[in-house]
DNA sequence: AGAAGATTTAATCAAGTGATTAAACCGTAT
DNA sequence: ATACGGTTTAATCACTTGATTAAATCTTCT
């Protein structure tokens, strides 16, 4: 069935990666439907025949790409028993996919949604789920702590995709990346301390989780 | 001599806020030399004449911006005693432009300068002087403290910027401002958990400052 | 083989852009 | 008054863009 490709898919795929890879060299701004055709070697058209326009080409390479993303760091992140550990992990993914470029894609679409007032709804639901992941990682590590209690996961999630899309703007800024450097050891020279405060209750010594019984009981040591 | 205006600084004035108008409510892409013409009411070709371009009006507007904003923002916080009172005060006016959609045109050119990379070092330099600023206020209040050891002024500044920019992103993408608001509500929650940290050891209450004897010596009690 | 449908192409359209130019306008000093 | 320099305008150029169309090509099934 499909063993050989339904030929379609196939330009598909080389205008989502010429797409992607035009953003990344040429910046939105030199991303037209025939700068797109001319890297993916096929006529103008396509673009408007396979996907409807520019900006929904676009579109569709940042959801394969966020999708891509959020799969590996949703697996590199589960190892992590603490916020240090969280962040550090984290951190670590982040700073090779902005070597990388896979983060340039997002961050270019971020500033033409600014500049183009109708693509923000569009950027804003893709956001969405990012911020959902990391309020979950958050709560995973913090639960339940004195830490969770002074700064909610949710509003720290905000506040990190809110610091890590202000880092994006800084790597596009700066060519050196001397600051993007700065950020991240400000990142993690910060987690270790903020990890004191999650585990100061005595006799609480860890977070309720899903697994633990629900009436609150200890297991038996 | 200044009595009757020099009649071309007055279409100067005129196009610089009528630029900054645009870029506001049409957003950087709506904003054309002929779109910033007709909102000021005089022709496309002025902005040429005066200015030599759009991005050339469009820094200018900016750079106007920036020092009115400057001014306020250093008058505001000469007053601020110790880090909780300096987060305090710059959120309040931050909030404020943010409101008022002082900030809106930096954002703007940000987003435009991630789309078009010729305009990036335009928009890098630019920022610098807002950076010493920032580094300079959190060095009055925090420096030589334990705090400072721990995360050094600069750095904060860095922090601080790449913060405040993320925020002007999520309130461009953001209609509804919730989470603008969970995010000022963040920042002045933390700042004063860490300004205990500005004041913990003992023996020296009080960060030195200049006006401070240059050996070191305390002045009698 | 050949019909049918999906895919791809070349050609083209209308619209908007930055930028330039020559001519008109204006205040001012001579 | 008049000639001059700075300012403003209307008209226009060359160019790029998104988008559409009709024709050509390829795939697939009968």
């Amino acid at each position: 069935m499909t063993e050989k490709q339904q030929s379609g898919a196939e330009t598909r795929d080389r205008l989502i990666d010429a797409a992607a890879e035009t953003v990344r060299s040429q910046g939105y701004a030199g991303t037209s439907a025939r700068a797109i055709a001319k890297a993916a070697g096929v006529n103008s058209a396509l673009v408007f025949y396979h996907f409807g326009g520019v900006d929904p080409l676009l579109l569709a390479a940042l959801d394969r790409s966020s999708e891509q993303r959020m799969a590996a760091y949703r697996q590199a992140v589960q190892k992590a028993g603490n916020l240090e550990e969280l962040v550090e992990t984290a951190s670590a993914i982040y700073r090779a996919d902005l070597e990388g470029g896979h983060i340039t894609l997002f961050s270019e679409l971020v500033g033409a949604s600014i500049a183009r007032p109708e693509l923000r709804s569009e950027i804003t639901s893709r956001a969405e789920p990012w911020i959902e992941f990391i309020e979950q990682a958050l709560d995973r590590v913090i639960g339940g702590s004195p830490l969770a209690r002074l700064l909610p996961p949710r509003d720290l999630a905000y506040a990190a995709i809110t610091f890590y899309l202000g880092v994006n703007l800084f790597t596009h800024l700066d060519a050196d990346r001397t600051r993007t450097q700065a950020l991240f050891d400000l990142a993690e020279r910060v987690a270790p301390r903020a990890r004191l405060l999650t585990m100061r209750v005595p006799g609480r010594r860890r977070p309720p989780r899903e697994g633990d019984r629900p009436d609150g009981t200890a297991p038996a040591r």
